[in-house]
Order: C-alpha cells, then sequence, then structure tokens
DNA sequence: CGACAGATGCAACAGAGTTGCATGAATACA
DNA sequence: TGTATTCATGCAACTCTGTTGCATCTGTCG
C-alpha cells in the first residue's frame, strides 16, 4: 500500500512535553499522553477511540474534552468532523495530516489518508474568502470488501 | 451572485403532496410542510433552521426528527454534515443540491451552493471502492466580510 | 361513513459535550 | 530543596441533540 503514508516520526515523551512548554503551558502526564497517541496514530482518532487507548490509565472524561481543546487551540492539533459527525483530532506541524486527501470506510468506519494531493478550490463569488477545503472521500476500504460483510 | 443557482421552481402544495403519496406513505401536513421548506430553500437546512422556519406552527420535536428521517429513507431527501457535525437536510430530485459544491460561512453558519463543478476524485489504493466524493469548502461569505463582524 | 395501517404527540431515556467549583500538581522563585 | 502561585484536573450537575415505547389520532380506501 503505497499511497498510505506512515505515521509521524516516533517522538520521546520528553520530546513532546518540550512542544507542549513551547505553547507556554504546562507539561501534563494527560496532554503528554495524549499528544503521544494523536502522533502516533496512523489516522485522526476520535475521542472515543482516545478514551479506549488509554485504557486502565483513562483521564476524566471532562478533562479529556479539555486536553483535546486545548491541543486545537493551541495549534497542536487539528480537529474535523467525518461524516458520522464525531470529531476527529490530529497532530499537526509534523504535516502528517495537512494537505493530503481522507478517505473514510462507511463499513468499519476507519479513515485512511491518501497520499493524492488535495484539490485546487475553484473560484467563489465576489466577496468571499477561503480559508479552507476539504475533499472527503468514502466507500470501502480493500480490507471491508475482502472480508465481504463489514460489521 | 451569478455563482448561487436559485432553488427549486415554486412548487405546489398538492403537488408535492402527490410526490409524497408517490412514495407509498400518507400526505401527512407535516410531512407536506417541511418538504415544502426544503423545496423553497436556497441551502440545506438543519433541523433548528426548520423548527424556527415553522414558527407558531411547528410540530412536535421527534415528529420532525421522524419527517427528516423519513423524506431520507424514501428518497425525497438527503442530509449531509457539516462542519459544525449538523445536519443539513435539502430535498433531491430537482438535483439542486446534487454534483455541485457547498460553502459554509463560519461566521454566519448558512450554506451556499456553488455552481462549480465537482473535482475529479484521485485514484484510490488497491481495493479500495468509492461512493462518495464531496468538496467542503469554508471561509466568509460576502455579507460577513461586508458588514463587519458577524454574530 | 367506518375500518385500519400508519403517523403523531408525549414522556422518558440515552449519549455527547459543557460549566462551576473545590482539590491537586507543574512551574517559578527564594 | 521548599514553598507559593497558578493552572490543570476531577467530580457533579447540567444542556442539547437525538431515540424509543406506547397510547391516541388521522389519512386513505372501501
Ligand atoms: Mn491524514
Ligand atoms: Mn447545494
Ligand atoms: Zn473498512
Ligand atoms: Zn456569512
Amino acid at each position: 500500500m503505497p499511497d498510505i503514508p506512515p505515521a509521524s516520526p516516533p517522538t520521546d515523551g520528553d520530546d513532546l512535553a518540550e512542544r507542549i512548554r513551547a505553547t507556554g503551558a504546562r507539561a501534563t502526564p494527560a496532554r503528554i499522553r495524549v499528544l503521544e497517541l494523536l502522533t502516533a496514530a496512523p489516522a485522526p482518532l476520535s475521542h472515543q477511540d482516545i478514551e479506549g487507548a488509554l485504557g486502565a490509565a483513562s483521564l476524566d472524561r471532562v478533562t479529556l474534552y479539555r486536553v483535546l481543546d486545548w491541543l486545537v487551540e493551541s495549534g497542536l492539533a487539528v480537529k474535523r468532523a467525518d461524516e458520522r459527525r464525531v470529531w476527529r483530532f490530529s497532530v499537526v506541524g509534523g504535516g502528517v495530516h495537512h494537505g493530503h486527501v481522507h478517505f473514510r470506510c462507511e463499513t468499519c468506519g476507519r479513515v485512511f489518508c491518501l497520499d493524492a494531493p488535495a484539490p485546487r478550490p475553484p473560484r467563489l463569488p465576489g466577496g468571499f474568502t477561503l480559508a479552507r477545503a476539504e475533499l472527503d472521500l468514502s466507500g470501502r476500504c480493500a480490507e471491508c470488501n475482502a472480508g465481504g460483510g463489514g460489521t
């Protein structure tokens, strides 16, 4: 699968703490752990994904919401609603989830990063200004197509 | 603004009732009224938009949910989540909201239909099948750019 | 005008996300 | 290294959107 680029290069915990402090905020375990998960993930993660991944060492639900919001506000991550209207978060800066196209499998719900270039945005009506353009593809992934019926 | 196509041609109430019965379901006031609103709207409407537009003659909240779901199931409308994760419904068949690009104003939240063609979807990894491709643009609309600060 | 499937309204529920406030801990500084 | 300060966390309570079950009502057909 040469079309799916690898996740960000592995990052040290202290590294992450440094990036967090660079924003002027405190490097807390919650922030480090969440940023670590997002950095290692091959695709944007939902709140629920993260809660699950934290497992035993789970954070308070509200704290996770706040950490995620903070990551976005501070510019370390971006959030985006997928077609199922769940927020998906991805780190920014590694340039990982930036400028390329996402494919969402309608069967298993996974999100894949394609290395196709973002399409050229069309001309806008007069007075309109463009902030973001996103191309969202959806369908069935290879695995779900192969596996017959997906649950 | 030649870039924003007009809404569907004005439709008689009996006309709408006819379209509803054609699906095999009953033409109730709730369905006619909602379909009428969607048909007249220049852009996809949210549940809240419709509740507001109904005003005094408002339906039960649950009934509106069910009418909207029914419209989608029956193929008379499509629903789509915007970037704020609110469902937006639009009639289908007039071909109004099909095959073109939407622009969402991040300030006032309105959705505009552009007559730019949908972009060509990129090649997918092997085994993947494409069901839908949507280009979503966002930024500020002409009105919000002109009016200074939008609420 | 009935009869009856199916649509509505109401109440109660479920889940995601938010807010206020008291407690705890990362950082700065002595 | 110890302490003070300020920010982050956890908890409880709340809001908002959407769903479910059930009794009542009504559009359609005969
Ligand atoms: Mn990506
Ligand atoms: Mn449209
Ligand atoms: Zn899949
Ligand atoms: Zn606007």
